[in-house]
RNA sequence: GACCCCUUCGUCUAGCGGUUAGGACACGUCCCUUUCACGGAUGCGACAGGAGUUCGAUUCUCCUAGGGGUCGCCA
């Protein structure tokens, strides 16, 4: 019997939590999830200067959002803690003295403690890349504390993984190249190192690291524009691991069953927002109508500043074209017409209302047609253009458009009768006639 | 510069010595259709290069090229 799996997912909170970090707690999370093993938050907030609480809540914020509950950690407790490296200085203190007692660090002139490499050749094992062998190195001893008393990354990060007992490291492949330092620094402890398993970067569409100014690199991006968790979810997993399944588009505990890190490339991915928004957009597709409300409805009052007073009316006018959209910020401008009466006529709308004189007449029979119908549902609303087109010896089809165009300012949208049954006969009406007097007679 | 990781369609990838090199996204065409989408059908499109090993290399080895990363009193 093993050892329970213990894994952690360690930012430093100096900003917002960057997709490639994201993943990285997410890879974390499926393990443990899937071996009933524990996840744990710990935040590395060693460099004062750099730390702002702004980025802590984000990235505690980022994960959440995103499902990644951890069972040890900040606001969660847990029997290995203080989870914040800047509330560990007496553990890193009694460490230091340990390395002390055994000769491999020494104090330079202006306070810096430095630490004895072994100088021996050390192989990292990793899950994904093998076993990595550095030749002795023949870097400069490595700094593990400051001259003011606060220590280095590389010795918090392994005293921390010692003593939360932590089995696997699992972290992006940039820290491949200095993972020989943590290892020496675990033996000179006289501890086994973790398993290693250090999981590819992410690169932006040109090739190189994914970087702040890169669209799609903050979480915080995708909480604003109105992408779903399981989206994300989903399409981060993909990218440096392929599940075994015949389908792209899985659930998170599906995703859990799969996750297998052996799995994990050791080639970088280009992130790809093309098929992260194909992922979004069969996901919003299957929402709950209620769920998809609850989620629009802050998009369409808060962000594109819409009065909403008739909420059935915003949850049918949703449902008319979440098929039409890849994320919700693009919802109000499919929809925000059916909210307000100075919705405007877009430009290639008057164009083609005014390209053929005999559009005038058109929309007239039609709003005469409207306007006797007394049923002007769905179906009421397509019998009566039906009928006013074939008195015109025209198809409906010549007809439909231009009402779209009076009704709604827009060349495309939802169907147009159903436009109709939402708007309801007077502003239906109002509309075509508003319309009518732009056109020249 | 040294060291480490990597290299299959534009992108994400399957492949684990013998395949018409498969799928997804994107893109093109067609169908459906009052628009835009969805859906269906179909097409375009890849093994970085060179040596080996082998009866046979996308697959194994080496070299070159290219990409990424690391060499901090940042994490």
């Amino acid at each position: 019997m093993s050892a329970p799996i213990r894994v952690r997912f360690a930012p430093s909170p100096t900003g917002y939590l960057h997709v490639g970090g994201a993943r990285t707690a997410l890879f974390n999370w499926l393990y443990a999830r899937k071996n009933g093993g524990k996840f744990i938050l710990r935040i590395e907030d060693t460099d004062q200067a750099r730390n702002t609480p702004a980025a802590m809540a984000a990235i505690l914020d980022g994960l959440r959002w995103l499902g990644l509950d951890w069972d040890e950690g900040p606001e969660a407790g847990g029997d290995f803690g203080p989870y914040f490296q800047s509330q560990r200085k007496a553990i890193y203190d009694a460490y230091l003295a340990k390395l002390e007692a055994a000769g491999r660090v020494y104090t330079e002139d202006n306070g810096a403690v430095r630490f004895n490499f072994s100088r021996q050749p050390i192989t990292v094992p990793d899950l994904v890349c093998g076993q990595v062998v550095f030749a002795a190195t023949e870097e400069p001893d490595m700094t593990v504390r400051r001259p003011d008393g606060s220590y280095i990354f590389h010795f918090v990060n392994v005293v921390d993984d010692i003593e939360m007992q932590i089995t696997h490291v699992m972290r992006g492949e940039d820290h491949l190249s200095n993972t020989w330092k943590h290892i020496d620094l675990f033996h000179a402890f006289g501890k086994e190192c973790p398993t290693y398993v250090h999981i590819p970067l992410i690169l932006n569409p040109s090739g190189s690291k994914m970087s702040k100014r890169d669209e799609g690199a903050s979480v915080e991006s995708y909480q604003r524009a109105g992408y779903l968790p399981e989206a994300i979810f989903n399409y981060l997993c993909l990218l440096g691991w392929t599940p075994r399944s015949d389908k792209e588009k899985l659930d998170s505990s599906t995703l859990t069953e799969l996750f297998n890190p052996a799995e994990i490339h050791s080639h970088n991915a280009r992130f790809d927002m093309a098929k992260c928004q194909w992922f979004n957009a069969h996901y919003l597709r299957e929402m709950e109508p209620a769920a998809l409300l609850r989620e629009a409805l802050p998009i369409l009052r808060d962000e594109a500043g819409l009065t909403i007073d008739d909420e059935a009316l915003a949850a049918r006018a949703i449902q008319s074209v979440k098929e039409k959209i890849t994320h919700l910020a693009e919802l109000p401008e499919w929809v925000h017409y059916f909210f307000h009466e100075d919705y405007p006529m877009q430009p290639d709308v008057m164009a083609k209302l005014t390209a053929k004189p005999e559009n005038k007449s058109l929309l007239e029979a039609a709003a005469v047609a409207l306007g006797e119908a007394s049923d002007l549902s769905e179906h009421g609303a397509h019998a009566a253009v039906e009928a006013a087109a074939g008195k015109l010896g025209v198809k409906p089809g010549a007809m439909m458009p231009l009402l779209r165009f009076a009704l709604s300012g827009q060349s495309r949208g939802p169907g147009v009768t159903l436009i109709i049954e939402l708007l309801g006969k007077q502003r239906t009406l109002a509309r075509i006639a508003r319309t009518l007097a732009l056109l020249p007679a």
